[in-house]
DNA sequence: CTTTGTGCAAAGCCTTTGCACTCGC
DNA sequence: GCGAGTGCAAAGGCTTTGCACAAAG
């Protein structure tokens, strides 16, 4: 993801204003390798800014997702998780013990392609690659 | 998944009762190759048996995962898809325009396996593989 | 000044749960 | 009969939305 600066200049160039909130929101996401749920950004950004909404959070975390600055993903625990490492092809590792996702890098031969079974059939835009299982901090107590 | 003389039996190995309503939603799934969600069951079921309820249906398919005669996706549609072909090992195909989920066969030498990496840092149960896209259905109108 | 963003609280969607009644076993 | 299953309706998460006020451009 991008600095703050360089996401305000995005924003304005889209017409998108710019506020503390949203500046806050920035802060909070660049150079986190985390994923973390927008309860929890809410939560980072509130230290420094107690009055700000989640709502101001959702709606800035979709603008981002519009940008193409974030990915949002559904690992299937619950909450939507914000993945700010759009750099890089990646898949993920989720823990299913404690909820922690991790990225993972394939070499490029690695990304399964499509079946060739249902080419043809089908148009993918994306594939997604999730292994769940148990990362090392919750196997060895 | 079973037939519903066969799922009758492993219930009632397992002290679990079957009701009427149990049946009706062990025939809903048997033999359906789709992906339908709990409220499609229930729509399904309704239309012969009028009174069942959602809980039920709920509560019959979380019994059928705990004995792993179903599987329980979250593909990232808000609902979650109930996925009776536990047999085969097989992937998702998610058409993002109609929501349909389809099943994929991949090769086993073309599953993809732990990245070298990350091995000895994660302990994968599983791997999943989702290709997002437009349908052949949808593509063509 | 116009228009978007914000905060609050309420509503939505899907899923789960409490309770009393029913009915499998 | 005992206890799990059922139906209904209410409650629980997470996310979205309506509204009036604030503030960016």
């Amino acid at each position: 993801m991008q600095t703050v600066e360089e996401l305000t200049e995005r924003f304005r160039a889209q017409g998108l204003r710019v506020t503390p909130q949203r500046q806050a929101v920035f802060a909070a996401l660049h150079g986190n390798d985390g994923h973390p749920t927008v309860e929890a950004i809410h939560e980072r950004v509130s230290s420094a800014m107690p009055t700000i909404s989640l709502r101001t959070v959702y709606q800035t975390v979709h603008d981002l997702e519009a940008l193409g600055e974030v990915r949002l993903l559904d690992v299937g625990l619950g909450s939507i998780r914000v993945d700010p490492n759009v750099e890089a092809e990646h898949h993920h590792l989720v823990c299913t013990a404690c909820g922690r996702v991790r990225d993972v890098q394939f070499a490029a031969d690695q990304v399964p392609p499509l079946p060739r079974s249902v080419r043809g059939e089908f148009h993918p835009t994306s594939v997604e690659v999730v292994f769940r299982g148990v990362c090392d901090t919750c196997l060895r107590p």
